[in-house]
DNA sequence: TTGAAAGCGGTACCAC
DNA sequence: GTGGTACCGCTTTCAA
């Protein structure tokens, strides 16, 4: 590769300093409109791009950030990424994209290998890590935004979908249409999310004075495939089951293929809802009645709150609370 | 935020110099096991982590590529985008994502933007910027890896997916079945593997004796919304058209759509084929024929690449082929 | 085996 | 308004 064109070179032939460049290219203090378009005119011919890694280390900021996922694949999280990035381009950042795999070890290497990078500021979504872990991590690194986790600390700010409440209308939902035995495919157990939905869900059903057979409820990873293999696990254990709730969209598909396979009609023989509402939702047959998250809106709060902090380090800002709603389609029919 | 460790701080702690420190962490030169041990101590203490800006400024590497797809929410990417990311960080590797939205503007953007960042390289998926503008840029920047493109430059390496076969299989079958007017529901004027594809339904309609109408052609958006147009425009006007093979499976969604709203079932009484055969496409109703491609491993094929270009910037590399193949599913039953 | 000094490409601070 | 100089945190080169 030829050798890279420095602010040195436009300075040479500008015929001015370093220093004066730099201030051309960055608006600021004073410059005479002359020099200013001479410089500009070097920029130009030389096709002279600022090093960001030179600038970087020079300001301390890489207009840079860190989004942690478990897993992009899972089509909730796409949607996320692209709320992030619209808002992160729009205000001149880029977006460093990791997957955990809902391992908290790889979790931690990707918040460890963000904060060494370094970026300026970190969105964690899907976090499993412990307790100890995310607070050590938050003593020596700030700021981050961190989705759907209780954890009041400063330099982090808190975005939350009102998981409960959702699992509530799930419940309620079923309960009015007279469905006593709702099992429930939680998420993985280090997901606070699922442990949201799970607490909803709980409290739903003691609501409407339904008893709960702790049997009936069997977290899992948020797949097609895991919900299969919990659906089937629970519906052949407790076939007294007409109902089910998923922790998301594809534990509630993998529930439908269970369910064809068991001989058990969707909604007929067992009603299912789903969560996140992913686009596809619609798609499949049966479509699937689902607890709707904003996730573009969702993904760009997250980069909206991650500038404010940036702007002001020493503010302290609210919990992003993001409502949800009840999406019905044929899995669950009114 | 603490002031950052550095390498002085170690340095002053283990009672060396700095290069020793550095030469320590990074196992290189000959450094007596005693002070390496004193300077791990060190490290440990401190808990410190070498700044990978200063590190990239020192060493004009950042271990960090950038990878531009057209959307992330299209179900394609994210998994060519784990195939990546996978092979990426075991190499130690970060990945910065970057979104076209099918834009030319955007993605020469995007380029710039990380050929400034800047990135030790990049992988260029779904390109849709012009001849010119993109040799112009592998004039200045490189490596690049380009995805179905034919591009033969110094620095460029390619992976081509072999979009004219994926068409011919699916036009073959379909040509078997009978059917003769068979619409074509084209991806986006600018793709070049849309290109592809539209030329390999053009050879397997032609080596059937089949002739083509052009009207029968309709390039369109690579989604849901931009399928469900085509193919009620394109039904609409011509209700000889039997068949239809869509440029992805998203587009084949949208006409599956269309059909049941036009009162055509699928595939009794129109028969479609979608490409990239996406998880999903297992999942919808009916289920979705398609020629399949192994995204991940196209992901992981351009890493792997990319990081070759890397170790040998002065070898010229083949491009890697990636074959497709037919999976018959209910949209086009046997 | 270890250390001193220069340099990567910018920005910040202070003179002029 | 403009330029000189130090400095960001690390690696590289060369000497000791």
């Amino acid at each position: 590769m030829n050798r890279r064109v420095t602010i040195e070179d436009v300075a040479r032939l500008a015929g001015v300093s370093r220093q004066t460049v730099s201030r051309a290219i960055n608006n600021k203090g004073e410059i005479s409109p002359l020099t200013l378009n001479r410089v500009m005119a070097a920029v130009e011919a030389l096709d002279y791009r600022p090093s960001g890694v030179a600038r970087g280390l020079a300001t301390q900021r890489t207009r840079t950030i860190g989004l942690i996922v478990p897993d992009i694949t899972n089509p909730f999280f796409p949607e996320v990424a692209r709320g992030v990035q619209d808002v992160a381009r729009g205000n001149g950042y880029s977006v460093f994209l990791c997957n955990t795999d809902e391992s908290p070890r790889e979790e931690l290497q990707a918040l460890q290998s963000l904060a060494a990078q370094p970026v300026d500021g970190i969105i964690l979504f899907g976090s499993r890590i412990s307790d100890d872990d995310l607070i050590a991590f938050t003593d020596r690194y700030h700021p981050l935004v961190v989705l759907n986790r209780f954890l009041q600390r400063p330099g982090v700010s808190l975005i939350l979908v009102d998981n409960q409440r959702g699992a509530k209308l799930a419940v309620d939902y079923l309960a009015d249409q007279r469905h006593a035995a709702i099992g429930l495919l939680a998420g993985p157990v280090t997901s606070p999310s699922s442990a949201q939905r799970v607490e909803g869900y709980r409290q739903a059903m003691a609501a409407h004075g339904l008893p709960v057979d702790e049997n009936w409820i069997l977290p899992g990873p948020p797949t097609i495939e895991g919900g299969y293999e919990a659906a089937r696990l629970l519906l052949a254990g407790h076939p007294q089951i007409t109902a089910l709730f998923a922790y998301n969209d594809l534990r509630a598909w993998g529930a439908i293929q269970a369910c064809q396979e068991l001989g058990r009609r969707v909604p007929h023989q067992c009603t299912i809802i789903g969560f996140d509402d992913i686009r596809l939702a619609a798609m499949v047959s049966p479509s699937l009645t689902s607890v709707r998250v904003d996730k573009y809106y969702l993904g760009q709060q997250a980069m909206s709150r991650l500038l404010n902090m940036l702007e002001e380090p020493e503010a302290t800002f609210p919990p992003i609370q993001v409502g949800v709603e009840l999406v019905m389609r044929e899995s669950a029919p009114a």
